[in-house]
DNA sequence: AGGATAAGTGAGTCTGACTCACTTATGGAG
DNA sequence: CTCCATAAGTGAGTCAGACTCACTTATCCT
């Protein structure tokens, strides 16, 4: 018991008194793949805009001229929502990237590649980095998420980078392929945090961090590859 | 206006009725300090418990008996409740850095230092960890906090050790220091995510992950000192 | 025309952070 | 010991926002 709905003692409601405002009668009825588009867009602009918290159900539905109630005719929960905003990111962000590879020669080069590739991600759309950072990787259903696969998917890229790398002899035998991955992606996104907390706060306004992608790559994998103790191969 | 109280129409709350129930008259009336001392170890039971989200204010009070409102007497916010709560914390756990690594000699003893004290403070209280990853070092009010203050003294002693390995000629001029220690500690951070989301989930069951601070330590610094390429001073 | 389907909605519930006017225990001055 | 000022503690709210549901209504197909 508790969850029961007694008697609902309301018999009426929704009664439309004839559209006496100014609004257009109608005109925003949609079928449901473009409904459900619409509402993804919306989404995106007051998660980015606002944060996952200060992002209320009811403004997003506002910004398509519709009622909150509608927004979960097509999607289960807010955080549903959210998740959904950020596959469809990673969709188009990392449809390339295997294509890409194939046509870069070397370990260091097609590392470099992935790592260039990743800060540029991240300068481009830092909102949306910090969304995936704060909100989901850390939630306790991100494990065996779809975006979890996605992401295991993508980093493993640089993962079989640095296998072959090892196949090759060009990486040590003893580097270990997983935590190479760590240092890398933990670095950069360690790097990146004063930059991508300063987008959040200001639309590209005065910035706390700047971010060099080009040079930064550089640094990284000349660091990872050569070691940071003297007497290396640079 | 909009903020103003406009005349409130109550006039007699809190009667308390003679207390027939069987708890003790007045036991649990403390002083300021011990008050706020208490608070923020049932807050901390709590946060670590539940996470920040799911923690409620009215059980960290309950949890001594209180009730709301008296939380809110000596804390202005649940934020800065947390925010406190981390603080204590840092206090605890970094006070004798400084002096451990006056007793090691030779810049990669004393990096190894700082890395395994780091794992070992990641594996003793992940939950924590979890706390100061994700609800305060991404918020907005972080940069410029007192904790912000604290965790870039801590990180400093890092920067510090690379700088003097450096001057000693045992790393290479040319490597960042600051862009080592975001390696570093990035590094470890995204290696140790999987144990600390799954410590958080359960409390001491089942392991998604697990952490071996001595194996994890060397391995880091290995690969930092010397480079993952092949032909390393190893 | 007319009815099935699905898009859209008003009015709620519920939970949890935070507020406030109030009561009451306590310790120090008289 | 008796006041009584002070501060510890509280019941009853407000408010915002996620989520639900019974309902209306546009649209499309026959």
């Amino acid at each position: 018991m508790g969850t029961l709905p007694i008697a609902r003692t309301r018999k009426g409601p929704a009664r439309r008194p004839g559209r006496s405002n100014g609004e257009r009668p109608h005109s925003r009825r949609l079928g449901r793949e473009q409904r459900v588009d619409e509402i993804l867009i919306a989404a995106r602009e007051v998660f980015c805009a606002k944060g996952y918290e200060g992002a209320a159900v009811s403004e997003i539905a506002a910004r398509m001229g519709l009622v909150e109630a509608n927004v979960y005719k097509y999607f289960g929960s807010k955080r549903q929502l959210l998740l959904k905003v950020l596959n469809n990111w990673y969709d188009g962000m990392f449809g390339d990237y295997a294509t890409a590879l194939d046509g870069v020669i070397g370990t260091r080069a097609r590392v470099k590649l992935l790592v260039l590739r990743h800060l540029q991600s991240v300068k481009q759309d830092p909102r949306l980095c910090r969304l995936m950072f704060r909100e989901v990787r850390s939630e306790q259903d991100y494990p065996g998420s779809s975006l979890h696969a996605q992401n295991r998917r993508y980093t493993q890229l640089l993962v079989d980078v640095l296998k072959d790398g090892i196949a090759a002899g060009e990486l040590r035998r003893d580097a270990s392929p997983a935590l190479l991955r760590d240092l890398i992606y933990g670095g950069i996104e360690h790097h990146a945090w004063a930059y991508i907390t300063a987008a959040a706060e200001n639309g590209g306004g005065r910035r706390r961090g700047s971010l060099n992608p080009e040079r930064l790559a550089d640094d990284i994998v000349d660091l990872v590859f050569a070691g940071a103790a003297t007497g290396s191969k640079k």
